[in-house]
DNA sequence: AACTATTTATAAGA
DNA sequence: TTCTTATAAATAGTT
């Protein structure tokens, strides 16, 4: 359609490219927007110029629509977008839920704290000092639970390592015993012995007896100490 | 181009309308093709016949890589998706850090009501005993002002009956001995007036000077029997 | 699907 | 880019 043939190649001189481009680009738009009405076909049609300027038809305007309809019927990818909004719908109804109730929590917890108690009515009132009173009790029970068992426990190993000095105690009065007794034999059998040594022997056996027991009480003093330090730790305070 | 001039609008004989169709369809692609060809273009064509049935062309037979070509290009759409799949993360880590908040909340909230006590040291038993200690004293000095104020304005109320009452008695007294002069009066001066509508006559007086004050210190009774219900509300009891 | 009269598109030139 | 115009191409109606 012109006054030559033209063959089916690339155009190389660059002039009369880009005029057929601009011609046969509106040909080709006109002659999608006539297939589109007289046939009632949905089509969508882009164009990029060698430049990389842009140009489109689409039916109804609606491009996405049909690029959609083109996904979805080629690769079924329309269905993971859908999916994909499905899942973020459900995050905002989620995270006003949760907004909602994070409020909800917050406002409660600092009536529970004694904060903004003006709104409340005297019935609310009533009502708020009746669960903290209820609270406070369960909360001294408790401490005071603990603070029995961690007395007992100390109790119980204090009189673990009185047990235990009575029998060093014994001990050693043995040895002693023993001891003199054998300087006893020794003088009276052999005058020249040097007894010097004997002042170390029975040392050792003393301190590795006393090892074993003395580590378990030393934790037991420490934990109680803890537990009885003045208040500082706040992580009751995060809001 | 053809037999007869063809008006642009839908072909409404369905035979026709098919077969135009099928014709269209082929030149378009053909020029799609040659403008592709020829110019160095790249064209995306999509059509769908009335039927729904797919018909594509594409520069080099690269359907996808044109169409993200043109979403990146015309709408920056691809932006958009990109940016609400950044919001899509927010919310992942929005969502985690609300849930983790309310897990706080609540077992913070169950400690404030005295529950789960046994997994908190001794410490934190008597950081708690302290925070509800003070709670409960602003809850009770709350209490405390609610009820003063509910009192003194019933004595306020008591006090203005009273006087109402007074004043009222005063009038009837008033009324009275002036009815006591009257007679006197009549009875000097005629001796057969009838003296039974006197009983009648004051006591309107006496009800219409009462209705004024009177409503005022019922509403008031109302109010405060209503705040020392016994306790029965429970939206602090939500989870 | 093929034919063909006609319309339409467009290459080349201005 | 746009207009003109000669001509190729497309296609409506027909077979």
């Amino acid at each position: 359609m012109g006054r030559g043939r033209v063959q089916l190649k690339r155009i190389e001189n660059k002039i009369n490219r880009q005029v057929t481009f601009s011609k046969r680009k509106a040909g080709l738009l006109k002659k999608a927007h006539e297939i589109s009405v007289l046939c009632d076909a949905e089509v969508a049609l882009i164009v990029f110029s060698q430049k990389g300027k842009l140009f489109e038809y689409a039916t109804d305007s609606c491009m996405e629509k049909i690029l959609e309809r083109h996904e979805r019927y080629a690769y079924a990818e329309r269905q993971l977008v859908e999916k994909e909004s499905e899942i973020q719908g459900n995050w905002t109804i989620e995270y006003t839920r949760l907004k909602a109730k994070i409020d909800l929590l917050q406002r409660n917890h600092r009536n529970y704290t004694g904060e903004d108690l003006a709104s409340m009515s005297l019935k609310e009132l009533q009502r708020l000092e009746q669960q903290l009173d209820t609270a406070l009790k369960n909360i001294r029970t408790r401490r005071n639970q603990l603070m029995y068992e961690a007395i007992s426990e100390l109790q119980k190993q204090e009189k673990g390592i009185k047990e235990q000095n009575n029998m060093l105690e014994k001990k050693i009065k043995e040895k002693e015993k023993a001891t003199v007794q054998q300087v006893a034999q020794w003088e009276q059998s052999n005058y020249r012995v040097d007894t010097s040594f004997l002042q170390q022997q029975p040392l050792p056996t003393l301190n590795i007896g006393g090892n074993y027991h003395q580590e378990a009480p030393e934790l037991g003093r420490n934990e109680l100490d803890l537990t009885l330090e003045p208040l500082y730790s706040s992580h009751l305070r995060c809001f």
